[in-house]
DNA sequence: TGTACATCAGTGAACGCGCGTTCACTGATGTAC
DNA sequence: TGTACATCAGTGAACGCGCGTTCACTGATGTAC
């Protein structure tokens, strides 16, 4: 085999980050190999490097490309709307919080990632700035339009489910079907539809 | 050196434990090693085996103290107590969201551990077990006594604090000082005391 | 357009390194008389 | 209580293994004439 062409490497290199993106999502950065990225593309691990610097240039991007996901879809699920702000939470709740996820969520999966202090600073940014994002997209239509620097207490209520939503869903992904994680996910839903 | 007398070989195991719990809880089981917790106590990391049958061991036993500490401070500062249920809730939300908090919560710390496919038997029983007790001793004091299973509407509302207290402190951990990390920690704080 | 050469995507073996674990050994501790 | 022997906590070197990374090599692609 021997030299791709232009066309054909930037489509591996973009196979390599969505991959890579998957994996290191759902299974977490240390425990996947960048043999184990490259031999789920049936290929093999020094190619890599034709494309990448390092391992960790890889993580920034793919955590770049799990972030940008789930903001797309997460845009996705605001845009099928009707007008009251509230029911947009409650419906961005409900998805954030579906019974069956198949990707985890970016800000969970990598916030240990994010706080450790041997993260990149490129891996950092991402995190803050796309978490910030998801937040806003969130709270953001409840924002007193160009008002006081202090939240006013619909977006204090907003900021609560926000936390609430992922709190229910760290303790969802670690417990598995047990009962009380269930029932932590009935009362956040309750109360994202509670506030519509 | 010679052999240790059983005391001090107790001691010594009881010290293994402490220093592994506080390493994994705080910076993460993969990244430290047997020969990093050996080291922190002068030891060198052949004798590890003479107390351990392998590192899950380790870290099973590890868990389940970083959860006995939480459980016992969260109790000191429940019972610190005037009578009414929400303020107790206020109570142990600021404690948990606090400034400076010295170690991570094992609820968080260890969720990811808890959640894989590869996690040991004892460490999965230890994580939900310990878990619902926490939740238990969080929401307890609203239960209608012997009544119906389903959750009253005050219990819903301390369930989704009891979640957004975590949330707020993964999204905390993540993103350091990051001004919008503080404003949702603020919201659940007032939250958590409006329910008084 | 056709030919000669340079480029470089992908290969597969090798590298150094740190990991969890094992092992022969030491000598103080514990025990049997 | 004192002596002889067995035990075993802790040592430090070694083990196999998987990791991230490097490297000489291959041959199709891209380029210069």
């Amino acid at each position: 085999m021997g030299r791709s062409s232009k066309e054909e490497a930037a489509r591996t290199r973009a196979r390599i980050v969505e991959t890579a993106c998957k994996l290191f999502r759902d299974t977490g950065v240390e425990q996947i190999s960048v043999a184990d990225v490259m031999g789920e593309l049936g290929l093999t691990t020094g190619g890599f490097y034709k494309h990448f610097d390092s391992k960790e240039a890889l993580v920034a991007e793919a955590v770049a490309l799990a972030f940008e996901q789930s903001t797309s879809t997460w845009q996705g699920v605001s845009k099928t709307e009707g007008k009251e702000p509230m029911t947009h939470i409650a419906r961005l709740v409900e998805f954030y919080l579906r019974p069956n996820p198949q990707r985890r969520c970016p800000m969970i999966a990598f916030s240990a990632l994010a706080g450790s202090a041997d993260a990149g600073e490129a891996l950092r940014h991402t995190y803050l700035q796309r978490t910030k994002a998801l937040l806003d997209s969130f709270v953001g239509p409840l924002k007193t339009k160009r008002g006081g620097r202090r939240p006013s207490a619909a977006e204090g209520h907003a900021m609560v489910l926000f936390a609430a939503m992922i709190g229910a869903r760290v303790l969802k992904e670690a417990a598995g079907d047990a009962a009380w994680a269930n029932h932590i996910r009935d009362a956040v839903l309750d109360a994202a539809s509670d506030s519509a």
